[in-house]
DNA sequence: TGCTGATAGTTAGACGATGAACTACATTCT
DNA sequence: AGAATGTAGTTCATCGTCTAACTATCAGCA
């Protein structure tokens, strides 16, 4: 049973038959992991189709999952989001503008801002996380429950050597 | 044995305690591939300190990987890079430039163009495809060569559904 | 109390990607 | 053969992100 990726690095190891550096099961594993992301970004795409954008929903997501209060700093939502903070400012400019957060200064220490979304933004992203999650949900259907846990086994054991 | 992950999807579990589309193996196993993605993409980095881009690898290593002979239009190279063929156009327009490619008329179909790599091209991608593939290795350290095999299983399942 | 150095957020300029328009060439159909 | 349609590559205007500067504020120390 092959897929497409199998042909592809059958070809790359063409190149580096006697390379010990070259790791096809590794090589074959990201190049996999990149396709599958790669098809729910298009999927995602095709969700957002008014004028609130992917990023305008990441942001309010990352926003929304902070531990109670739902309340962060630009800084903090910029490191979730993995963005500069200047591209956070540039983003948290558009959800103002849109009425979806609030930005408000910090009275304790005056150089925070203090992000909080309204009840706009909190419609706004319920409306859009069940749509998500079932386009993640489409994207791994052909896995039972208990090849999912197998898969995430895997996963949390390369993050764990990964976060220290 | 935990990781990040798993704090983070069971607080999200919190919002959700009775709603059947969030499945929690689902969104971690994703978050996950994320997470490993931005941990290389970070690495990679790193390694590209000239003036020869992380882009201008990935151009140049996908026409590299190009069944023999190596050469390919825009278009394919475009594809295979997932960006767009305008994107591509001044991609190659800057290894042109360096001297790492040339773009030659097809003769049959003088639409086309042709793209190969020069000697100092196929260098240059020899001299980093060996580093890309040891930080893709540092990523994936902790899993031995059975889980490896075990992971990829698991993830050409889920292409072979999607390649459909 | 006033320096000195860090930190939070924003702003400015450059770069790379995108979608749409455009040019040149090829293919199809009558 | 000629017209209509399709396709390959490029150019153009716009958008989002990045790095680097800049402003304002805080914290440590002489």
């Amino acid at each position: 049973m092959e897929d497409s990726v199998d042909q592809h690095v059958a070809r790359w190891a063409g190149f580096w038959k006697n390379e010990p550096t070259f790791a096809p099961e590794v090589e074959g594993a990201l190049v996999r992991m990149k396709f599958i992301q790669r098809w729910i970004d298009r999927a995602d795409l095709e969700i957002f189709t008014e004028g609130f954008t992917v990023q305008d929903y990441k942001t309010l997501h990352v926003l929304m999952v902070q531990p109670w209060p739902t309340e962060a700093t630009p800084a903090q939502l910029a490191e979730a989001a993995n963005v500069t903070r200047a591209a956070m400012t540039s983003r948290l400019d558009r959800l103002d503008e849109a009425g979806l957060i609030t930005r408000q200064m910090d009275a304790t220490d005056r150089r925070r801002v203090i992000v909080r979304p309204t009840q706009q933004g909190r419609e706004m992203w319920s409306k859009y996380i069940f749509k998500g999650m079932a386009v993640d949900q489409r994207a791994l259907a052909a896995l039972d429950h208990d090849e999912l846990r197998q898969l995430n086994g895997l996963l949390r054991k390369v993050l764990r050597a990964l976060e220290e």
